[in-house]
DNA sequence: CGCGGTTTTGAGAATCCTCAAAACCAGTGG
DNA sequence: CCACTGGTTTTGAGGATTCTCAAAACCGCG
């Protein structure tokens, strides 16, 4: 089920990612427990399962680098994509919590996962309360952006919905800054686009197509360009989310 | 805003929510923190806001009696409905952990609310971490739900959502003991039933005909019936959730 | 009896879906 | 270097689902 499990490499004060703006400053205490949580890194191929629902994983992973996604299917295989999972996602705490995984998240593209044990999550809370906190705030947050997603399927067009998910794809690399000037890289196929939207792979394209020929983005070979952001938040009804620092854990 | 407060009423310890077999116990040292988290008790009227996107309310609530709607609002009014509100669940997390609330709450029926100071989370968090663990398993749980959510509106048909919402509003009320054999009376009107599903008022209530001509269920005047309950899990695709017993806090 | 809110019905239209096939494209092996 | 392959994108066409508009029916309440 899981690829297979590399060594240890450098220790989270190290961690290339909380170099970034956007992961709030952690104590030289608060990392050495991180540190000692961390149980060692894992790389995940593109396509394989990093968790999968029904079953209860014995690890919480954060996202070190590469794409994934989060799912749900249906028993005739629909499928509907949750969310993205990118760098600084903390995923599997549902598994740890509750009983057991209701959704599972699969490698786009090749992953690199911090490991965390689910048995010292306790010990986490019982003698971190401030990093017990965040992951609280994590939480809460991931129940933030579902909300917004259920907003935008159940009441949005499908032009609007997909102005929306773009921008929203677009502000979390942006913030990782995996992007360059407004152009972006990513690993996922219209097919993707359609099983997050919840649209059908065909009217997903013609959609895109459309926003294309009005000249607001461009997408060609998994890069996607916003040619027209005002346009693009217009459509969207998007309204910029207070910028805010999260914990990274 | 708020409707009018009312006095403290009872202690923790004698909640009547409490005496459910879905509520887990807690022992009298958690009891007696949480009774003084508790600040008081509201009242709010039917059809008033409760908590309001935008707003950072400095409080946080479980419900003891009553019925109420978390949503969200496009500009231009269309509304879409994130999950139902219901007796133990606690709600107002999102305004406390991070900035600001992104969706409101309302009152359908009137509901009684338990108050606590958002400040205070912060102590139970450095002293109680149990607590503070079954805070995060709510928030996790919730996350399951809008998943599951998700995937019902995102790829389930209008029939197919139709049968899983009522499966989940039953079990959920039925966990409550606020059901009588199979029929459940509460407060929803068919248009809260269609901003739920994501669909229009006229299609939710074609649906919910063609349900009740199916025998599957029967829908009339606020007072549902499940006729059918295989039928209607068929349906649904509805797999009965791992019974679990949940914090109270 | 009239009123406001809710449910119900009918009808036509828009959106979105499925089916099917073609075009495209990178990688593979001959 | 080229044909072949599998995955992805694109296009067309007809059909199903769901929507909007509009009006009627229903129902508890004053």
């Amino acid at each position: 089920m899981d690829a297979p499990e590399i060594g240890r490499q450098y220790p989270c004060a190290q961690c290339p990612l909380r170099r970034l703006d956007t992961f709030r400053e952690f104590t030289p205490k608060e990392l050495a427990f991180i540190d000692g949580f961390k149980r060692g890194e894992l790389v995940a191929e593109p396509g394989s399962a990093v968790l999968t629902e029904g079953s209860n994983s014995a690890h919480l992973y954060t996202v070190l680098s590469g794409w994934g996604f989060r799912y749900k299917l249906l028993e005739d295989g629909r499928r509907q994509i949750l969310n993205l999972v990118m760098p600084g996602d903390f995923i599997g705490l549902q598994g740890s919590v509750l009983k057991e995984m209701q959704h599972s998240v699969e490698a786009l593209s090749a992953m690199l996962l911090c490991v965390f044990e689910r048995d010292r999550l306790w010990s986490l809370y019982a003698n971190y309360p401030a990093l017990a906190y965040d992951i609280t705030w994590l939480a809460a947050r991931e129940e933030q952006t579902l909300d917004e997603h259920l907003l935008s399927i159940g009441r949005r067009s499908a032009l609007e919905r997909l102005a929306y998910l773009l921008l929203f794809i677009f502000s979390r690399a942006k913030a990782r800054q995996m992007t360059r000037k407004n152009t972006l890289v990513f690993p996922f196929t219209q097919q993707h686009i359609a099983d997050t939207l919840g649209l059908s792979l065909v009217h997903t394209n013609k959609t895109l197509k459309r926003l294309s020929a009005m000249q607001v983005v461009h997408w060609h070979d998994r890069r996607f360009e916003i040619v027209d952001h005002d346009k693009l938040a217009e459509i969207a009804g998007w309204e910029p989310a207070p910028e805010t620092v999260r914990p990274l854990i």
